[in-house]
RNA sequence: GUGGAUGUAGUUCAAUUGGCAGAGCACCGGAUUGUGGUUCCGGGUGUUGUGGGUUCGAGUCCCAUCUUCCACCCCA
């Protein structure tokens, strides 16, 4: 084999492909009966757009995102996340304008640079969906819902969600200060990566896996402790949405989204099933990034999800997605005269929209059988001398094993 | 980007101290030339990830490289 593929990349095969239609069109189903309708948008964009919403100091930008230049020199990315594309979009066309709020959802390949590892990978499939017009609390409660509807729609159980808020900018420095404070007085005891945290974004801190770490953090200060009147509300409105939602949830102060524009609510949705990969989706409030993208003051919540790790876990749940289309009949044809009519039939029935298989490598009537069976089609359509003598088809029934012969003129009736 | 494992037939796995690369499943063909699934018979389909090295001889030992996997980092 000379040429492989790249690393951290994968094909969907036939024997796959049918479960990933089944995920997307659940998806789709879903967005479309809470109101979400399609954007679709390129799959690279100017790097700047990704440098501005992400942040540059993320490690998105950092390492993660592929880059290249086209021919007259201009920087472009492929995209490594699908919210500031659509953001982008929704500035451009001028979105704001048609309506007050617009529900968006979107479905494509993602790029990162980063080591694979189960349910992770280089080009990766995401489905996202962002409400965008709204600060109202119902939409964040919303865009949960959604996320839960398309589990429970699935058939998935052992999905967890935890919710935070992250707060506005003005309780988020506060509380920003208030770990520095705290975690100063430690910071030779912390590790390494740690100490360059509590530089960078001490959020972060709360997160390490590093025991000793984990146990200064234990008694750092809670984000919930220093949200103002407003965030604090805001937060208590969402929960208030979800439990008449009867959806349930933990929550979680140490959750911290990855990217910078977040604003009073952060979820996620785990399975602890999945190891080290295990955050099945993730989203938020985002009032901040219209702003940083296009100066206008619009406030947003939005979720995004990873199609791999959603099979990943519908495997391990062993979920039956059902299996892949079978054909409606399977042409047997033994001898000239036979070829000819069943060829034609063959055009006949396909055009009225059924499903039918024929192979003419395969020769012997056995063969052809054989071959109908595997394909676990439900009728045999048999024509050999004696139908032709007599001007019927013979069909049989490959579940039951029940034969009949028909008039030629009939077949597609009957199936 | 860091640390640690891994790779043999389509697939799941064998192969003794270095000594002729094998088995189940799958697949293909056949079992009075018109009846599939069950059964029986026959067939191994391979650059042992790749490239070097040691050796009379390497799947096995050494070096490099690639892939995948595990953890970190990060996140979907």
């Amino acid at each position: 084999m000379q040429y492989k593929i790249p690393r951290g990349t994968f094909d969907i095969l036939p024997s796959e492909s049918h479960r990933w239609q089944k995920v997307i069109s659940t998806f789709r189903e879903t967005a479309l009966s809470f109101g979400y309708e399609e954007i679709v948008t390129p799959i690279f964009e100017q790097v700047e757009l990704f440098e501005r919403s992400s942040g540059e100091s993320s490690d998105i930008i950092q390492k993660e995102m592929y880059r290249f230049q086209d021919k007259k020199e201009r920087w472009l990315a492929l995209r490594p996340e699908g919210t500031a594309p659509v953001v982008r979009s929704y500035l451009e066309n001028h979105m704001e304008a048609g309506a007050r709020i617009n529900k968006l959802y979107y479905i494509g390949p993602m790029f990162r640079y980063d080591r694979p590892q189960a349910g992770r990978y280089r080009q990766f499939y995401q489905y996202g969906a962002e409400c965008i017009g709204s600060h109202h609390p119902f939409y964040d409660a919303e865009i949960i819902s959604l996320q839960t509807t398309f589990l429970n729609r699935l058939g998935l159980k052992d999905i967890k969600l935890e919710i935070n808020s992250v707060g506005c900018p003005n309780c988020s420095k506060d509380y920003d200060k208030a770990l520095i404070d705290y975690f100063s007085p430690h910071i030779e005891e912390l590790c390494p990566d740690c100490q360059n945290r509590l530089k960078t974004k001490p959020r972060r801190l709360l997160d390490c896996k590093v025991p000793h770490c984990k146990s200064i953090a234990g008694k750092a200060p809670s984000m919930l402790d220093y949200l103002d009147a407003e965030c604090r509300k805001h937060f208590e409105q969402v929960q208030d949405y979800l439990k008449l939602m009867n959806i349930p949830y933990d929550i979680n102060p140490r959750i911290v989204r990855g990217l910078d524009y977040y604003t009073h609510t952060a979820f996620e949705f785990l399975n602890p099933a999945l190891g080290a990969q295990n955050a099945i989706s993730g989203g938020g409030r985002y009032d901040g990034l219209f702003n940083q993208i296009g100066g206008k003051d619009i406030p947003a919540v939005g979720i995004a999800g990873g199609f791999e790790r959603l099979l990943l876990s519908l495997e391990t749940e062993m979920i039956d997605l059902g299996g892949k289309a079978k054909p409606d009949a399977y042409l047997v044809l033994v001898g000239e005269e036979a070829r000819k009519k069943g060829t034609k039939l063959l055009a006949d029935m396909r055009q009225s929209g059924f499903s039918v298989i024929y192979d003419p490598e395969k020769e012997s009537f056995k063969a052809q059988l054989k071959a109908a069976d595997n394909q676990s089609a439900r009728y045999a359509l048999i024509i050999g001398e004696d139908e032709i003598a007599r001007g019927i088809v013979t069909v049989k029934n490959l579940q039951t094993g029940e034969q009949q012969e028909i008039d030629a003129d009939e077949v597609s009736e009957l199936v």
